[in-house]
DNA sequence: CAAATGACAGATATTGATTTTTGTCATTTT
DNA sequence: AAAATGACAAAAATCAATATCTGTCATTTG
């Protein structure tokens, strides 16, 4: 039972439940191997430094976050509620992991702000499912943008607040969903048209 | 010469000079009082508190640097210009100040994230300043909005990531103006047209 | 011989003893 | 009597000795 071969999938599986329990701080590669039953030289056979292996169990975490939200994006109903939904999601399960459990959020951003190469990649990945939904809007005719993947990039930024853990202080504020949906306010209406020069 | 009476102000003015210098964490009470020439002791008569010293500095600081903006509030030219006049200043300035001197704003913001109530004080006035833009603006015809205030905290927040300290490790990006450029043109035609609900 | 081990050196973290700082207040100064 | 002082207790920071952890690699295991 235990003694199936060790693979980088078994050592991250452990690895995600140690950092869960004790958090970054308190989590050695010895505890991960205890965990497994093997000496802790073993995980450095398929991880080349404790910060790989954070940085992949952030992968992780970040990969699964994204799945509900691809799904979204690659849809193909009306853009314009699409958009809605993907963002109202984005920032709702934001806020509710921030909310639900504190900890836990603590320790995956934690991960996320040292593995800051892997957070690139993943915001990367989410302005691309943007983009895409804007293409179709385009192609639909509900939005109007020359540069959809500019106006991708435009649209995350100006829902920072909303989505970046940098901001989970301002996520308890009883007014959050009002600030949020006076911001989708100005978004929606801004891909509506298209931009004027001032 | 030195012999002036102490006054919170010139407790300020020491203090302010002490922590530019030192940085918050290793500066002392007595430190201040020293560079004074009075004792510690003295310095608790006008302020109840470490605490309560650093807030007031934090305070004068913040008003400092509400001044040139509230200027272009309170000007009476085209809304839609002092507004971009407006928001490229917070957040131009912003920037320049953390990467001209990265430790002094590292320090500022350091007593900033200890004075809560005081940067909320601060960000309320920023918000009515950009809510009297915005009133012009729709006096003007410019603008089209039903609850400014609304208006100018979506505004505020749409843009967070280009004047919110959380965000100083971004502003190196140097495609850091092009997606500013991206948010204002979000905001602007935003603005222009009355908000159509989803 | 591929996979795993565990002893090891250098780096990092913990601990508790010591020093410094904060905030108070009875006393002194002007 | 209003302002300032400085001795003091409690809280917080520092520091150095100690222990733990990371990452390597020569050796062992299956």
């Amino acid at each position: 039972m235990t003694e199936e071969i060790l693979t980088p999938e078994r050592i991250l599986e452990a690895a995600e439940g140690v950092l869960r329990r004790f958090g970054p701080a308190k989590t050695t590669v010895v505890d991960v191997a205890r965990v497994l039953g093997v000496s802790h030289g073993s995980i450095y056979r398929h991880f080349s430094s404790k910060a790989a292996l954070h940085d992949a169990v952030a992968e992780r975490w970040l990969a699964r976050k994204s799945v509900p939200l691809a799904a979204i994006a690659n849809e193909d109903g009306p853009a314009l509620e699409r958009l809605q939904r993907w963002l109202t999601l984005l920032c709702f399960t934001s806020r509710k992991n921030a909310l639900d459990d504190p900890e836990l959020f603590a320790t995956y951003v934690e991960l996320a702000g040292e593995a800051r190469e892997v957070v690139k990649v993943h915001v990367e990945h989410l302005v691309v499912q943007i983009t895409h939904i804007i293409i179709d809007g385009v192609a639909q005719g509900a939005f109007a943008s020359d540069d959809p993947l500019a106006s991708a990039w435009a649209v995350f930024y100006a829902t920072t607040r909303f989505h970046n853990p940098a901001h989970v202080t301002e996520w308890s504020d009883p007014d959050i969903n009002a600030a949020f949906d006076g911001v989708w306010s100005l978004i929606l209406v801004g891909l509506r048209s298209r931009g004027i020069s001032s």
